[in-house]
DNA sequence: GCATAATACCTAACACTACTAGGCATGTCA
DNA sequence: TGACATGCCTAGTAGTGTTAGGTATTATGC
């Protein structure tokens, strides 16, 4: 069971991976979050959604509704530059406690 | 310039991870980690205290003064048991998020 | 001797965010 | 028709980090 600090601190940069290999809507990224994570992760709308609107709110993504398909409406969001260039730091950060890590454990923490 | 909330998640672990290797005092911990870290953290004694004084209250540390040094009294912290047991959690999931990390990225982030 | 900096410990008020516990609505299936 | 899945949503509450200081002692430079 991953901590909640962790939970926190990985949902914004995990968003950002997700929408960077395809526009995607809450519901499927929650999906595809818990599929990815093997099951480690199991994110509530209620912990999504408000993470979603303030990264909206923050210009990382941009939303759009979709009704297209057959079904009710769907609320795709959309990585915008700013959302790209915020992965890119959010990857840098995770490598720079990786190795923190590392160093602290040992080189077998190379998880792969 | 790592995140408040990924500074957040990694506080605990990396607390548990320097005591792991042998009793400290606050100030040598905050010195070690901004080392070990490679200047990426910089933890500040406001923000470190009421962890470790939460950490002590959860029974992963415990606590004594020591002043058989020239000057003032040093608090060493000591790892316990349950925080052993904490470390080895932590570690883990470190990994498993690791893990996801890697399906989304790709392998070249296994740094090391 | 004084001023400053480093060392060592400490914390309360405030700001921020996550969690919980729901809400609304439509479509599918038995 | 009822239960469940899907899809979107949020306010009140709880918990934690940040800030901006506090106390005290020792070391250093002038």
């Amino acid at each position: 069971m991953i901590t909640k600090e962790l939970v926190a601190a990985t949902t914004q940069p995990i968003v950002l991976s997700v929408l960077a290999h395809g526009d995607d809507y809450a519901y499927s990224i929650i999906r595809k979050v818990k599929q990815i994570s093997g099951g480690e992760l199991e994110w509530t709308e209620g912990m999504l959604y408000p993470v979603l609107h303030r990264m909206e709110k923050e210009k990382l993504l941009a939303a759009r509704w979709d009704s297209t398909d057959v079904g009710r409406p769907r609320r795709y969001y959309r990585l915008t530059k700013a959302g790209r260039r915020a992965l890119v730091q959010n990857q840098s950060q995770w490598k720079a406690m990786h190795e923190t890590f590392t160093k602290l454990w040992g080189p077998k923490t190379c998880f792969s």
